[in-house]
DNA sequence: TTATAGATGCAAGCGTATTGCATGTAGTAT
DNA sequence: ATACTACATGCAATACGCTTGCATCTATAA
């Protein structure tokens, strides 16, 4: 057991969730990625892992994990969920319309921006959503 | 035929789109509304109106509509898509996390975030969505 | 009025996501 | 080490959003 997936089990077991071999391998696999991953991508990669986990169990390991706070749940224009380390500095996405690359993007002061919406019409703001689309830096030649 | 119906009918043609009364009644609704309706919204005001789209046809007419630029696709992290008429400045959107409801914001600088992106990474950015999530104003009591 | 390109209805089909139930297993008690 | 139990998984069925093929219908222009 290496010292990353001995993370992983700790940080199911601080979640009460159980540390079972596909749920190690999904932690890990967020653990080693900034792609934001859809479940069939995750399946992949345990089956790779030789772990054969059915897509009915991907997908509940996402939503487990989501509900605990481990990930969270992101949406790229496309018809299906992404899922990504929810324990990162909150950040958003640059999405190349060309191939496809996702590039995080961090240091956005969007909280000027929401105090200014909080002080015109009263919301309430505790989240938002983020994307670029555009073309990445070797799509432009 | 009142006016709005008249302006529909002419927008329409000027993209070269047949007028059916599917569409006329597609047309008005976005224009009568800020709220940007889904599929399923679309198909139950068009047969309140006495007109019986299949499904189908409302996928295609949102679809139509969007390639030839009088409406947009956007997303608010749920697993459909909503449109709305393009042809608004370009502005983003509150979604009340207690009771749903979708107010429409304007005046966001991106701008200035998209240039300091592009600056920094090369990234070149043609679009961005943004979205924020709370609580509206009589929710937060 | 007729001809025709284009729009619609219907049904089949695809991909994502959820769920019920029987079985398997991680964590724990013995 | 063994047995127990709550929880996790596999499998199949199901739901839902969305697309597509094809026959039929119709808005538009000749
Ligand atoms: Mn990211
Ligand atoms: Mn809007
Ligand atoms: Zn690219
Ligand atoms: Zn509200």
């Amino acid at each position: 057991m290496n010292t990353r997936q001995h993370n992983c089990k700790e940080e199911l077991q601080e979640t009460e969730l159980r540390a079972t071999p596909a749920r190690i391998a999904a932690m890990r696999y967020f653990e080693q990625t900034d792609k934001p991953a859809d479940v069939q991508m995750l399946k992949t990669y345990l089956h790779k892992q030789k772990i054969k986990a059915d897509s009915a169990t991907v997908f509940r390991i996402v939503n487990t994990f989501t509900q605990k706070g481990l990930t969270k749940q992101i949406q790229l224009n496309e018809n299906k969920f992404r899922y990504e380390l929810a324990d990162k500095i909150d950040h958003h996405h640059f999405i190349c319309d060309n191939c496809g690359t996702i590039e995080d993007i961090s240091d956005c002061n969007i909280e000027a921006i929401e105090k200014e919406i909080n002080q015109k019409k009263g919301l309430l703001i505790k989240r938002h959503r983020l994307e670029f689309f555009g073309l990445c830096k070797s799509c432009q030649r």
